[in-house]
DNA sequence: AGATATTAAATTGTTGACAATTTATGTGAA
DNA sequence: TTCACATAAATTGTCAACAATTTAATATCT
């Protein structure tokens, strides 16, 4: 048996563009991460080109810095950047939850409770990196509903940026605690209800709650050995 | 005296994409042109690599539109992307216009009315294209003072579609006319007084109206020759 | 050893030739 | 003429070889 079938159709740049993106979310990929074009090749069985091109969108969304004659890294938010990113969301969010209030059908609402579900079953299983996207997932599918898709698109962006933010910041098992409000499903709740005040408090909240959590006393630069290990830099 | 410098450094990928968003700033590349990778090559005197990096950028932007073996094309914006434009607007620069409010300092006040000059001299000595890359870039300059670069960035998108926009459903000579009520000077004024409310309300205002002057209901796909001139499509 | 300079390896950047596809042109029959 | 089909031109997509740069390794000197 095969591993691959017949055809094996390549995969074009926005593909691997997601899987980056999807590891990013599931924070497999931490910021500072050296991408190899060779390296890349390999793995996903496409030409320089194509990885060539990948790396250039990715660029442009902040999740890889791509650095002259250096190559590509996962990118590393500065502080000031992490509280730029929250604070755009916050923005961002409450007016794309304004307008989902307004626009959600009573199978949106079942989707959303189903993708609830979800998140509470990856929980239980102790199944962290599902849980992590899930989360991040939840607030995708909102805008969804609000049917703006420029909005869609940038909160998409802030929401791969949050991810690099809190891999990097993020205090380990809050995230988890963070979860004890159930702020998601009381968002869902207040959806259902038509009523877009609470519903922008409580993701007003679960925002601010988020970046709350953040510590940004320990290193700058993720990824940078020398720092992680307490050690003076070489040259 | 030779046109260029002895050195005449070559053009990177972000310098063709600033030239191309200038020009569709000022109206003078129009939705559905086609950019053929050699007829770039030539202008900016850059490889073909190069203006296929810029082509991915610009795509990614929705200033152009990248058919897979057809190259090239300026987006032409359908109206329902086109009202999704101007809504993500409106969101987004009411929260920059909120935050320009706090931060902007005198020297800040004192560049604005310096635009705010240039705006009326461009349109006394009806230098239109440069009146209109001046108007996008006021709201732009506000962004800037706001100090969120992810909301900046955004915004920067939504104006250079905006543009795309108004060049393919605006009603000529309404743009301008639009001008009479000098908004961009009573949120300047708004602005300097602290006046948060008024100066939301007047850019609110100022959006819907520019939203209002458009014309959906002539041809929808720009450049298209067989709708310009009343034709039936051929196959 | 420790630091510095030199050489080798690895990685990225660029170019040009060739393949694949689309578009334009031309020819002939109904 | 007009449609269909075949051919030619033009344009885009891909790949591999080469150049430029960075990184690692080695050698050399104090």
């Amino acid at each position: 048996m095969k591993h691959e079938g017949p055809k094996a159709q390549a995969l074009t740049e926005e593909d691997i563009c997601q899987r980056v993106r999807d590891s990013v979310l599931e924070q497999r990929l931490a910021p500072g991460t050296k991408l190899t074009e060779e390296s890349l090749c390999g793995v996903f069985g496409v030409g320089r080109t194509t990885v060539r091109r990948a790396f250039l969108l990715l660029s442009r969304d902040n999740i890889v810095e791509l650095q002259r004659n250096k190559g590509a890294v996962i990118a590393s938010p500065s502080p000031d950047e992490a509280r730029q990113v929250f604070e755009a969301r916050r923005t961002v969010e409450a007016a794309l939850l304004a307008r989902a209030t307004e626009n959600a059908s009573e199978a949106d609402i079942a989707q959303l409770r189903a993708h609830l579900a979800k998140e509470k079953d990856a929980l239980s299983t102790a199944d962290i990196a599902r849980w992590i996207r899930l989360t991040g997932e939840f607030h995708l599918h909102l805008a969804k509903i609000a049917g703006n898709d420029p909005l869609f698109q940038f909160l998409e962006q802030l929401v791969f940026r949050s991810s690099l933010i809190i891999t990097l910041y993020g205090r380990h098992g809050r995230a988890a605690h963070s979860c004890k409000g159930d702020e998601h499903t009381r968002i869902v709740d207040a959806l259902e209800t038509g009523d877009s005040t609470t519903a922008n408090k409580v993701m007003a909240e679960h925002l601010s709650e988020i970046e709350s959590t953040l510590n940004f006393d320990r290193s700058a630069a993720g990824g940078d050995l020398h720092q992680i290990f307490g050690m003076a830099h070489a040259s």
